[in-house]
DNA sequence: AAACGTGGTTTCCTAATAAGAAACGAAAGA
DNA sequence: TCTTTCGTTTCTTATTAGGAAACCACGTTT
């Protein structure tokens, strides 16, 4: 641990809560260190733009560079990588499969897959595309688009019967989003396959737009409704835990 | 200048170059600091999460703290303290009228107002509503907005005639909206008031959208056609400056 | 399979340096 | 005008950050 760095970054941190910024005496006060130490580490980080004294009131705020790098940041990060850790721990705790499924142009695909430790397995292939009104996923990505893109893709593709539970009426449909919606998951029981069952819970990036979806998808036997609850509450918190992870500031 | 904190934020810097990550090895070739200390700085970046480690390549990149701040930070900041030194260096530079425009809900407001020092003025005040057809601001604004929400306005105000210079035909208009938008200004020469010119750049923030736009406005007899040419070389460069204040990453 | 190389991590010592006390200077308020 | 406050500077000493070298884990080569 390197002491001033240490320090350094703690005033960063305290400086970036307060939006006007704070004075050096302010800042020695809560950092609790000597005025001319916080000043000499407040130079430093000036000198690299990670903070800005305000030329009239003398006080310290954030500073340019920290915003250059933030935006800079923000647009590259990816999801995938991201992701992976949070999808692992799904994993360990559920021991079903576990999808990561992205919504690009009007398209859902699968682009991870983590398979659980038991034996009965569903089976997928990643890369492979998604539908959008018969699977738990593709409801909650719809369920948080803009009305507008939501309605192009449900034209396009229409609402094919995959079993008998698959939804195909276009009103029914609109009333299971808008409970995705209220509700924050999505639950789909053998209406793409029969005997499977899944649960899905979306995640945003950073300018609040929906970009992906995760699923917990199993045979409906196991799955069943108690289990499904106690899933859904590690799905939305781990899918709340990634959304911030991409810089996701709402919840 | 503290030298460890110094490094510190170099590395920061360096990290956030490559997306995928350095190794410890790395980064100490490209700083010229020894593996060990680079370590340890490292390791004090990782305990504030600015840092975090790859776990299967064991390389280090930005951490979940960065994102975390950095969108909580686009959100929280005000256009006008970030604005002001470049609009007071526009103000000592051209020593004419600086307006500063903001975008927001369908109305256009300045918010911000510097005299210049010399004696012939045009009067605006600060809070009044700007035209959005016959200024150059209102123009450059509604230029970069989207065109569904341009046509609103444009039908809401419709394109009253000010001087014998408005544009109150609208093929005429989208047409010098379209000029704007190429060249990335707008000029107005007594289409709002007579005796006076104008010219306008727009300022955007961090998700791309239009937020503001900036004019620099005189008598028509001292802006004249060389005096503009000069004037929007720096009225450009500095509302691009501003934009990247905001985490604007384009140009 | 053993030797080698590479890259991350740890240890330890010492020279570098960050922290603190105190003084200074400017600005704001009484 | 005097006082207070707050940012800035100076200087000295105790702290501590940095460097050399060794260590360890892993992968590759011979």
């Amino acid at each position: 641990m390197v002491k001033s760095v240490d320090r350094a970054l703690r005033i960063i941190t305290l400086v970036s809560q307060k939006k006007d910024g704070l004075g050096v005496t302010e800042i020695a006060e809560k950092i609790e260190l000597n005025k001319s130490s916080i000043f000499k580490l407040l130079r430093t980080l000036m000198d690299h733009g990670y903070i800005e004294q305000d030329e009239e009131t003398k006080k310290y705020r954030l500073g340019y560079k920290y915003i250059e790098l933030s935006s800079i940041l923000l647009e590259s990060i990816d999801l995938r990588p991201q992701a992976k850790p949070f999808l692992k721990e799904l994993e360990t705790l559920t021991n079903e499969v576990i999808h990561l499924v992205v919504y690009d142009q009007g398209e859902a695909y699968y682009i991870e897959k983590l398979e659980g430790n038991e034996t009965l397995r569903t089976h997928s292939k990643v890369g492979k595309r998604v539908s959008f009104h018969a699977t738990s996923v593709g409801k909650v990505l719809i369920a948080h688009m803009d009305d507008q893109e939501a309605a192009t893709i449900l034209e396009k593709n229409g609402l094919p019967k995959h079993t008998d539970n698959t939804i195909t009426d276009k009103e029914k449909l609109l009333q299971e989003l808008q409970k995705i919606r209220t509700q924050g998951f999505g639950v789909e029981i053998e209406e793409n396959e029969v005997g499977i069952t899944c649960i899905a819970a979306p995640i945003f990036d950073h300018r609040g737009d929906i970009t992906a979806g995760v699923s917990i998808s199993g045979p409906s036997t196991r799955l069943t409704e108690p289990r499904l609850e106690e899933i859904k509450t590690i799905l939305i918190d781990r899918c709340n835990k990634i959304s911030r992870r991409l810089g996701y500031t709402g919840v």
